[in-house]
This record gives structure tokens, C-alpha cells and sequence, in this order.
DNA sequence: CGCGCTGTCAAACGCGCGTTTTAAACAACC
DNA sequence: GGTTGTTTAAAACGCGCGTTTGACAGCGCG
């Protein structure tokens, strides 16, 4: 009690980590057996009861350590100018983080299990992908004031689907479209923002409001006007 | 070996896919264990083994089953004149049958999961998803014979992800975009139709072929035109 | 009826799981 | 060196798992 004495060796603890996380990564919360961790750390059955007090708890901490990694590797600030030129910095930070082969990409498939077989931990998930949510849709209604709620919100969705799906589910894409040459990172980036883009050029707003019905999403777009109008009053 | 006497009973058996099914699509194989389903469905723990030869077995006709019953909701002909209909048949035939809820709906999940939990079944999912990537590729392709092979694919991908992301992962968006309003199954089709048509009118064609860069997707290109330019011909 | 076959059931088997226990090795302070 | 607290190691525990067994009921048929 009287001094935090550990200067030896919280190592196998990370090692526990790493090797949990691969392990969980590649078969799951319950097709992973506390032997199977151990043994790839080169450690002891025990030492998982140690460090963590149950498999459950190792488990929580392999995804708060994944959802680090990530979180560190997509948020940096926007500095393009124009709408356009951040919401393709938008979709490049979440492709390229996502892919990025420096950080383990155990990380990246620990949380995506998440969506599937949810666990308590999901609602680290849910933050994580949030802001960044948040940002493509308000950068989108910067660039399509006129739109819906509704509208960008959808179209916002979509493009994080193409992100998400293409990240976890790749490989189906590679068996649908067998003779399709494979697309590198960037020509992948280069096609969703090309294709965002028109998709939202041509989107039709809906019919002007102010007249007798859809109240609800017109109320909703003329507030959203307003604010648009405001932030560009205000820069 | 004379006569098929099974007259009596085969309904344990059925009672035992569907609660498997249940059970399966909720908590994934390793976290089924067979006296969940064999309560469920309100047989001995033994009639597992009696009826599939072990565990794996099972979950195999699990997914068969789903796998009959989502191609038999999806696999109707395309009716439409022109390829603008039928790819609106196409989207609407794709979510239509994915939330239809006269389907049980583990059917849907339990052949979704393979996607992040590959068995040695996978393939089903391939096999399911395949034709109807084809179909839609080919009449994107028809609306726009000008694109490039590849463009055409990473499309036709979008489209695929953007559908089997609201599936699989429609309370993700719902959590990231909590002040957006749920959209209906019409609606998300109608956004998917438009905002994929917007896309596709707006997305601009490669550079012009034979010239002196991009051998390789030039001339998948050419070949493609020449197969649309053929079509209509035959037409 | 006796016989063979199908289907069900309770009970048990063996095994691997997560966890606990016990003791020893180790490092820092007196 | 002795003491104290931290970390590792080996062995065992109890439990739930998938699977097997053996007995038994229903039924068509000679």
C-alpha cells in the first residue's frame, strides 16, 4: 500500500494483449480459448486471472486498445477549404486508417466483430465511429444547404457503409466480381469520394417547404438552412 | 432398404433447424450449445446427434435452409423496359426480401455472420449474392456503356454494401445519426435508387482510349463497348 | 405374437474450458 | 540478510460441453 512498487514487469500484460487480440480478432469472443492466449504470449494459464481478473475483463481491454489505435490513427483535424476538399480529407483518413499496415490490423477486426455478436463493449464502437458520422454529414450539408435531414443523412450513411463494407468485407467484393482487378487504397478512396460526390450533385432537394405538407422534414431543412446560412454569415 | 416406412415423424427434425436457426443467428456457433437448441425445441439433448451426425452438421443444414429461403425470395425475374426500372427492381427485389418479415428473420443473420465468422459453408453466401452483383453490374453497365470496367464494379459495390450495410448494420446508423428519423424500407429504397442514379449519371467516363496510357483498363473498356454496342444491335 | 426398424429419452462419459490454489522466484526496501 | 510485496509456474478443481450409450416405446409386417 505504501508505494506503487511495480517497476518490473507489466510486459506480460502486453504481450497478453497483443496475443488476445490477434487471437480474438481471428475467432471470436467465445472461439478463443484462455490456453490458446497464453500460449501464443509464452505465458501462464494463471496470468490472465492475474492482470485481468477474468477472460471478459482481458476481452474489454483488447477492444479499448483497439478503439486507441484507431481513434489515434483517424482524428486529425480538416484543413482543406472547401467542403469538397474535406469531405474527400474525410474519407482518407477513415480508408487509409482503417488500412493502414503499421498498426495491427487486429484492431480493426476486434471492433468490426462488434457489429456482429454485440457485446457490452459496443458502445465503444458507437463512439468511435460517431464523429466522424457526424463531421461527413455536416460537411455534405455545407456542400447541398438544400437537401433534407433525411437526404444527407441517408446519403452520409452510405458512404460510410462503402467505407465499412469494403474494410470488413473485401473479400466479398473480390468473390462477386471475380474478373475485376482488384482496387488498390487509392483508387478505392478516389472512387467513393468521385462517386459521393456526383451522387450528391445530383440528388433532387425535395419540394420547396412552406407550403402545405411534409412538415416534419421541411421544418427540420429550414432549420438546417438557417444554420448553414449562419455559418457562412460568421466565416 | 425396401420402402421409405418414414411415415411417422420427421417434424423433430424441422423443430430442430428452425430453433438451431433462432439460436445460431443470435449467438453464433461457438456460443450455441446444443442443449439451447434442443430445449427450444423441446427435444432430448441426443436427437442432434440422432438426426445430424454432430453439431456441425447441423449448423450446415442451418444455413442451407436460409440460404433456400433467401434465394427463393429474391431470384424473380426482371420485368422492367429499361435499365433504370430494373435496377430499381433490382434494389427493391435485394431489400424487399432481406426485410421481408414473413421470412424468419434468423435466416437473414445467420448467413450474414459468416461474413465476419468464415465456416467452410461460406461459399452459400458467395453463391447468393453473386447473381444478383452480376445483374446489377450488367445493367448499371447498360445505362452507362462509357464507364470503365472497374468503375463499373466499385459501383455496382457501393450499391451491394450500401443495401447489405442496412441489413446487417442498420442500428449502427441508426446510433450514429440519432436525430435522424428511421427511415422506412420505401424510403431507404427510394434514397438507394436516387442516390446510386445520381451517382452513376454524374460519375465522369476515363479518358478516351487508344491513346498512349492505360493499356490494361482501356482495354477492358473496348471490349466492354463493343459487347453493349452488340446488345443493342441485337436488340 | 415375435421381429425389425425408427425415433425418443435419461444417464453417463471424456474432455477442455475458465478459474483457483499453492508455492516458488524475484525485486525492492529495512 | 530478512522482510515484504509483486510476478510467475504447476497442478488441480468444478463445470458445461459435444457426444455416446443402452433401454424402451411405437409401428408395419410375417
Amino acid at each position: 500500500m505504501h508505494r506503487p512498487r511495480r517497476l518490473k514487469a507489466p510486459v506480460t500484460r502486453e504481450k497478453l494483449i497483443e496475443a488476445a487480440g490477434e487471437i480474438f480478432a481471428e475467432k471470436g469472443l467465445h472461439g478463443t480459448s484462455i490456453r490458446d492466449i497464453t500460449q501464443r504470449a509464452g505465458a501462464n494459464v494463471a496470468s490472465v486471472n492475474y492482470h485481468f481478473h477474468d477472460k471478459f475483463e482481458l476481452y474489454a481491454q483488447v477492444l479499448r486498445r483497439a478503439h486507441e489505435g484507431i481513434v489515434a490513427a483517424m482524428s486529425r483535424p480538416l484543413t482543406a477549404k472547401t467542403p469538397e476538399g474535406r469531405f474527400r480529407e474525410l474519407i482518407t483518413a477513415m480508408l487509409k486508417s482503417a488500412l493502414d499496415p503499421s498498426r495491427p490490423k487486429w484492431q480493426t477486426r476486434v471492433l468490426g466483430r462488434e457489429l456482429f455478436q454485440p457485446t457490452p463493449v459496443l458502445d465503444l464502437m458507437y463512439d468511435l465511429v460517431r464523429p466522424t458520422a457526424h463531421r461527413l454529414s455536416q460537411t455534405m450539408g455545407e456542400m447541398r444547404p438544400d437537401l433534407s435531414f433525411q437526404q444527407l443523412t441517408l446519403a452520409a450513411a452510405g458512404v460510410v457503409a462503402r467505407a465499412v463494407f469494403h474494410v470488413y468485407h473485401g473479400h466479398l467484393v473480390q468473390r462477386m466480381f471475380p474478373a475485376a482487378p482488384e482496387a488498390t487504397p487509392d483508387e478505392l478512396i478516389e472512387h467513393v469520394v468521385e462517386f459521393s460526390l456526383a451522387a450528391l450533385r445530383g440528388l433532387q432537394a425535395p419540394p420547396a417547404c412552406g407550403q402545405n405538407h411534409r412538415p416534419r422534414s421541411c421544418r427540420a431543412t429550414a432549420k438546417r438552412r438557417a444554420n448553414a446560412a449562419h455559418a457562412r454569415r460568421v466565416r
